[in-house]
DNA sequence: TGTACATCAGTGAACGCGCGTTCACTGATGTAC
DNA sequence: TGTACATCAGTGAACGCGCGTTCACTGATGTAC
């Protein structure tokens, strides 16, 4: 059964967009090929026509979810004022909704360690796109000297991370919601403190 | 063979201290019950003898790293004033030396990911040592009310386990060491502005 | 336009392999007499 | 103190199982004439 000029890349699509879901929410080695085809609607015996290797799915799943996040966030952010962006984005990562949802959400805290310590050329792909959303996020921050804003991201992506990593080892309990609120409300006022240290200090050197 | 009263409880020790170790540097799922016996000077036959399954094991090593962590904290803050412990282990935490010895380091950006994914026993066990955790850090930030001790303490904590993650994330690169300079300047800078915080309202209550 | 052939995405059986777990056995040492 | 027996931590072969990967095959559709 041949199929039209565009099938293909349909279904190569389609397995990365399901893998990227069940990826995140079982692990980078949580789930199987054969399991991963049949979430696309297929069988195992026809992974090897999409990708060199199970390893190579994982990279693209990760690089399509990094994707997703970021557009989302521009979605999001898209009609608010420049100063409210990063703490727009802030407020969706740290809710429950992301902690309950890992499949749809950030791949950071989700696959993070293990893809830490996938190969080395995997991990460097990895960090690239850990580099785009350091740059996406410091957009977010205004008034700032690229290097401070950068600087920010940094912070702030750390910390939405960390605490969402902490937030689902408490499960869905108080200690939970309190992560949430703490994480939230401490990127927040990073945020904030940035733009005012940057001008009082413009204001000392004039 | 025989042996005497205590040697099977040092065995088991050993095994947990061993695989402590590597389960922190491969991952909770990326090492084998035959390789961890090996570790320990063992064969894997007798790992039933200590251990109900790996899962119990790999409960047991994590209590065990976490364990770690915080006499470790609380060996470099033994003979420092208050008000600077959270900043030394905070540096401590984010050095280069902690993100290249992840089998010597903290649980959290290690295995946290993998570890909110087991199973719900496993899980709360986890959360517990969590907890303990941010006690610990909370003692580390004086003269505030407990309440605002504690998110201090979860924020300074999510800060330092996401800036490790993203850290190594991008490897041992310039942005790596980006990455580590702006979490320590944002764990610092936050422990340095609560208390600051706290004195305001006071004043103002007053 | 109609026909013969080539293509190749997808199928499903099979591969070798490593995993967690089980089990019959060993033999040094503790214990009972 | 010496002897016979019981114990049980540790051994290593074996188990069933699921994994990633390979491969011969299928058959609908694109392409050449």
């Amino acid at each position: 059964m041949r199929y039209s000029r565009e099938h293909k890349q349909e279904t190569h699509d389609r397995i990365v967009r399901k893998a990227s879901v069940r990826l995140r929410e079982k692990g980078a080695h949580g789930i199987g090929v054969a399991d991963l085809m049949k979430e696309a609607g297929l069988t195992h015996g026809g992974f090897y026509a999409h990708f060199d290797s199970r390893e190579a799915l994982v990279v693209e799943a990760f690089g399509y979810a990094m994707d997703r996040s970021m557009e989302h966030w521009r979605k999001i952010t898209d009609e608010v004022s420049p100063e409210k962006r990063l703490a727009l984005v802030a407020e969706a990562y740290l809710s429950t909704f992301h902690r309950d949802n890992p499949g749809h959400g950030c791949s950071i805290p989700a696959l993070g360690a293990e893809i830490a310590r996938e190969s080395p050329k995997a991990r460097k792909a990895f960090a690239g796109k850990l580099e785009e959303m350091i740059e996406l996020l410091a957009d977010y921050i205004p008034d700032v000297p690229r290097k401070a804003a950068r600087k920010q991201a940094i912070a702030t992506l750390a910390t939405m991370a960390g605490s969402m990593l902490l937030a689902r080892i408490a499960g869905s309990s108080e200690l939970s919601d309190e992560v949430l609120k703490a994480g939230k409300d401490s990127a927040l006022e990073g945020a904030k403190r940035e733009p005012k240290a940057a001008a009082a200090k413009k204001a000392k050197q004039n």
